[in-house]
DNA sequence: CTCCCAATTGAGACCGGTCTCATAATACAT
DNA sequence: ATGTATTATGAGACCGGTCTCAATTGGGAG
């Protein structure tokens, strides 16, 4: 421990208040603004700092306060512009309530989550923002509640876990998409989400592991029941997101399909990005080929031809509302668990028409 | 101070020794994983912790290590892809070498660049990332380099700050792109950047306060000049990034001037997109009526109709070497200063023809 | 001119870690 | 058996803040 003796050793109340000729117990009361202190030493004090370029250390402050001033989040993938924005919506509220934030991105891995985790709880941040990735392994974030710690899942519920939550709704949202898909003529539909199983084919609820997706499944087969139509469940397609161009390679097989569906309703803006460059490989026209919805009012949905009608989320929104309740409990306040669900939107642009054979293009 | 009696106390090093019934020092050896200790002591105390749950505080550490272990960035806007992207192969590296991330968004605005440095210093992070907002006013920056912690500025250099920097080779870039367009004919050429200023013209480059825009802009009227187009400085656009609309309404100024120009560059992806959903409004086509070329392989460029060119920035490996670097700075490297300039690569795609007067559309 | 109360101030413990140093215990060579 | 090197352990200082508590000071009331 040399850093008595290096001349770059930071500046310390100690040095502060060395200067100013009081004690350090008055330096801290001046910098750190709590105790009373008389105008003309405050003054001194003040002085002395800023001669000396004074820059406290937070981690001491935090050390001795127990409190870090300090929100982490952890997002599936920041890449994903839904969470690009989540992450600029929290780090704005935050930063509006006098916090910082620790980001860390779990990239949909369970393992990586519980890592983040562990290195949040580290540092102890006052409070947590997830999006868990999945929801059948959830023993890290009891862990996180049986600790006191608040915290709050973001854009995925999990069933069991007493906890606050904001999210959309999720499962009316894709029964009323399914409903706009089958009022205009549709009966092969087909749902593309970005999870993985292995095989790749929808076998039960139980494989989806990401519980919005699971919701937003569970209104499209509501909707294609309620319509008569059979088994739609054929029409699932987990399309696998973790290794890349697998997604590519399922949408491609999807389409290639000898009896390939007509309308699409995708599960995100990434996956129905992939679709989209599918169809146009393909020579498919949207929406004379193909009907497409995705999720999510992603910026390139609004420019293509056609352009592409999607279920708006309301994700400032929702990162606003995350990090407000979040604060509000970090701040002490003990009401029942919350569930903060935002309406969705559907913005109706020109995806969808009504079925015609496929042709099949080159 | 009641957190001695509270039930959800963290638990400490203390908290294990007593358990493991060794002293403190012996179970810090084990948890922190530094000194001599016998096998039998080492599991006693592993032992002692698991049953405890303890969870070490990395804050406490970090007071008492003078590293953090932690780096900072500060970017512009994380809603913009561009950063977006940035940061993911930031925080990817950072966390390959052991290191973790706080994320602070300056919104552009240097104020808050300020702030944000002012926090992460006051965190004790071991280094930082940063885009400056504005190199004219960069005394924060200086007081950074002054106090030894390292510093990588990113995508934007700042002309007499030594300090390392990584980004592209944007003069040329912008000097290629725009050959392009006069070789494909065009003479009234336009420069569009969401720089702001008061009045919203261009005088003189000293009002260019971000480098890389100041560069390109000297790329294009470099490219410009030597073709012998009179006057290219009234091309330059600064369409004022700052108030929301304020780029559209610039935007669609510059495409109702009696004389419009026949083809843009376009600086950043997000402009380009305003210009590209200006031109869908007024009905213009591109090429034939606007050729369009924008910086970065925005997502949405690929999908157009028809799609743009762009001029394709290595976002990732930009992350992924202004990490390394800051972390080889950080594990004492005492090279001279680096300017680490990575190419860019152009991607042809069909926003470029042969110019043709704009018809007056509705 | 005392006495009491409030306002300031300083000394030092504390937060939860790391790390130095002295001591104790063991193994080995002589 | 003695000396020495080696290793394991404990006591306690330290990091840079906060915060408790006692001591000092000054002013107004009696």
């Amino acid at each position: 421990m040399d850093r008595k003796t290096s001349p770059f050793r930071p500046v310390t109340v100690a040095d502060v208040a060395r200067r100013a000729e009081v004690s350090k117990a008055t330096a801290a009361r001046v910098l750190g603004g709590y105790g009373p202190v008389s105008e003309e030493v405050k003054l001194r004090v003040q002085a002395a700092a800023k001669a000396l370029d004074y820059r406290p250390n937070e981690l001491a402050r935090s050390v001795s306060t127990g409190k870090s001033g300090t929100i982490g989040i952890v997002v599936g993938d920041i890449e994903n512009a839904f969470f690009g924005i989540a992450v600029r919506s929290i780090s704005d509220t935050a930063h509006r309530h006098g916090f910082n934030v620790i980001l860390a991105n779990s990239g949909e891995e369970v393992e990586a989550e519980k890592a983040a985790l562990k290195v949040l709880v580290g540092k102890r941040v006052d409070g947590l923002i997830v999006t868990p990735a999945d929801n059948r392994t959830i023993a890290h974030l009891r862990d996180i509640v049986r600790s006191r710690r608040p915290l709050v899942l973001f854009d995925r519920p999990i069933e069991g876990l007493s906890v606050d939550v904001v999210a959309t709704d999720d499962r009316d949202a894709a029964y009323a998409a399914t409903m706009r898909l089958i009022e205009a003529g549709h009966r092969r539909l087909a749902y593309v989400t970005a999870l993985h199983a292995e095989p790749p084919v929808f076998i039960g609820p139980e494989q989806l592991y990401t519980s919005s997706v699971k919701a937003r499944i569970d209104g499209f087969l509501a909707a294609c029941h309620a319509a008569g139509i059979e088994a739609p469940e054929q029409g699932i397609c987990l399309a696998g997101g973790a290794i890349a161009g697998q997604q590519r390679a399922s949408v491609e097989r999807l389409l290639a399909d000898p009896e390939p569906p007509t309308a699409i309703l995708a599960s995100d803006s990434l996956v129905a990005f992939e679709i989209f460059k599918a169809t146009q490989a393909r020579g498919l026209r949207i929406p004379d080929h193909l009907s497409l919805i995705s999720f999510y009012d992603a910026e390139w949905t609004s420019v293509t031809t056609p352009p592409i009608s999607v279920i708006d989320q309301p994700v400032y929104d929702m990162g606003t509302r995350a990090a407000e309740l979040l604060i509000a409990r970090i701040n002490g306040e003990t009401s029942p668990v919350r569930q903060c669900i935002l309406p969705t939107r559907f913005i109706a642009r020109e995806s969808i028409g009504a079925p015609r054979r496929l042709l099949a293009a080159i």
